[in-house]
DNA sequence: CTGTATCCGCATAGATACTG
DNA sequence: CAGTATCTATGCGGATACAG
């Protein structure tokens, strides 16, 4: 550690608004929510509940390549969350409902923005510039 | 494979069993994008060169917690997906600057759309509905 | 100043088997 | 039908050292 070192309180102090201490990186309402549904699974799951209920083997076959493991994973994620909401018919065999909460229905207008976006930017990848 | 498979040529299927074959998966753009920025600080790193352009140390000092590997990594992806534009001046010292590229500028739209929504809805995550 | 190279720990994701 | 349990593979993310 060199003893040039100005004494700044974990921010720069640039004439800038934007120090970004950790203390507001962990609080970033985006970067969490980006960590909770920017798995792998979870915003197929979400889109997919969109637009009716499911169940938990109707999810299951309709989102192929999901394992059992990961499907509950993300379903169970999602439910704590607020996002997902899980009912339980105690039949004959048992049947397991799965549906969107108003929590997760209003997610889905701004993600739809982004998925405009994203549409009409298409993808990147293989796109990429030009020159 | 099956031959009750029908075959759905949009991304967020429809009304009924929708199979969501993994092509579409991963051809979803919203995936796709969340794949891309939906990690640690891509997007921390957008929003703040969204204010203005930085320097590589000035990056480094801003966000305090991120290593310089990841750093660079996180630069180079977004420069190799077109949100980042890398200039460099052969000065003594060397110095980097980086910016956003219009198309970086323009992520910021719908990305602020989403920000809106996880502020108003607060993080689920400690203020979790009366628990 | 602006990176690259290497090693390592941890969380995530998948395969498989088994259960109420 | 609707999960859980276990094991493993891979990748992300971080620390440290070194280089142009």
């Amino acid at each position: 550690m060199s003893g040039t070192n100005t004494d700044m309180p974990a921010v720069i102090a640039h004439e800038l608004p934007s120090p970004v201490p950790l203390d507001e990186i962990a609080a970033c309402p985006v970067t969490d929510l980006f960590r909770r549904i920017g798995d792998k699974w979870s915003m197929l799951v979400v889109i997919l509940l969109g637009k009716r209920a499911y169940r938990y083997n109707e999810l299951h076959r309709s989102i192929e390549g999901v394992s059992q493991r990961m499907l509950t994973r993300t379903l169970r994620t999602l439910e704590d969350d607020g996002f997902v909401r899980r009912e339980v018919y105690p039949s004959v065999p048992p049947s397991v409902e799965y549906s969107l909460t108003p929590l997760g229905v209003s997610l889905l207008a701004p993600l739809s923005a982004l998925a405009e976006w994203a549409v009409a930017n298409a993808s990147p990848t293989s796109s990429g510039p030009t020159a």
